[in-house]
DNA sequence: CCATAAAAGCAACTTTAGGTTGCTTTTATG
DNA sequence: CATAAAAGCAACCTAAAGTTGCTTTTATGG
């Protein structure tokens, strides 16, 4: 039976010592090519190379780059969003902003993003393990709106709005897509626009 | 002299009949590959396959995929946005989101768009090149919220909301990121939270 | 309409890089 | 400290990118 790219890191034999370094090292190198090359960028043996490892070890335990993206993907915590809970939904909104701002500026976690949205598409398996990788990050914030429902700040309605896309969306087409990264001012007025809209239809 | 990556369709020396023909096709291959594999997927072998046209030709006029892709991308008119001027602010959002949704559900140039997005980054060259890329297609759309100021509808203040991003953001993050697109209730409940937004805060 | 030179096509070649294999050396672990 | 797991090494195969000299096709001007 091929072991290789079914292995998580519990299943391994020896899970002490240089095993562990050497799987660290790799996903590490894929994490730094993926971000500056994107997925082409990831081959066993440019990995390797980044890693400063053999290339026979990469292929001994990963068959395809797509294995050691996921891999390094699930265990990369950055791209995780903080849980926010600020008391108030406009102080959520805001919170939320300033956090994905703070992520979006670091150049690996922004080039890693840009991979990950290059992978969706056409191809059915890539594009199903990059749904399978949004949605828990997707999920984490729909509570502030269900809770300012809760407490009675917004009205039931407010559900039908996508949040989510228009508090992250324009600072992934920003910073991400057209690289000209909003100024101060623009961010205050984001997020005051979005704030005064929503509590226009359907704020209490 | 290297007369490669550098002859403009009118500098050619016999731009009629099957030079021209030959070079459509392989700019149309390019843009097709482009768009369903990415970057990556354009070396000039493939190109040439893909455009069923010797690689020689190929290689004889480009020297690398990316004079290939910027040349090809200039061509692209299909990714240019429609003017719009509906007479009143709220119904230039609308009408430019429409016309965004209807060019980001068009499978080549939603794959144009995130291999481009994928392209921007680490790389100074490419990187300024994606600005330019960029730069026609955004101020074509700042003139609507001039125009509504002029009008009186907006006060000047209004010019500090990031708007392009507002409107094109969540569905650029809804339709290329996440692939999860919004769906008819969604898209009116971005249009009127923008609308309410903008109005309570900058109406008159 | 035809002569001709530009440009496309073709085939054989070199080079580069991914991927494979058998073996040796290192080292975690009982 | 014995030993087996795992890393390293070197030689190899293979596929695809890139190159070259030449032949065939065809746009174009006289």
């Amino acid at each position: 039976m091929d072991r290789r790219a079914s292995v998580p890191e519990s299943n391994r034999r020896r899970p002490g010592g240089r095993s562990a370094r050497v799987r660290e090292a790799i996903l590490r190198a894929t994490l730094e090519l993926l971000a500056e090359r994107g997925f082409a960028g990831i081959t066993l043996p440019a990995v390797a190379r980044q890693a400063s490892v053999n290339k026979t070890t990469v292929y001994r335990w990963w068959s395809a780059p797509l294995d050691l993206v996921q891999e390094a993907l699930t265990d990369f915590e950055a791209l995780a969003l903080p849980d926010i809970d600020t008391g108030s939904w406009e102080g959520d909104v805001e919170a939320f902003v300033r956090a994905r701002l703070r992520l979006i500026r670091d150049p690996m976690a922004a080039g890693i993003l840009r991979a990950v949205i290059a992978m969706g598409g056409s191809d059915t398996t890539r594009g199903e393990w990059v749904d399978a990788f949004w949605k828990p990050r997707e999920r984490k914030w729909r509570s502030p709106v269900e809770r300012a429902i809760e407490r009675g700040e917004l009205a039931a309605s407010a559900r039908e709005v996508p949040l989510v896309e228009l508090v992250a969306g324009p600072l992934l087409l920003s910073h991400l897509a057209t690289e000209r990264p909003l100024s101060r001012k623009e961010v205050s007025a984001l997020v005051a626009t979005i704030a005064a809209g929503v509590t226009a239809l359907h704020g209490r």
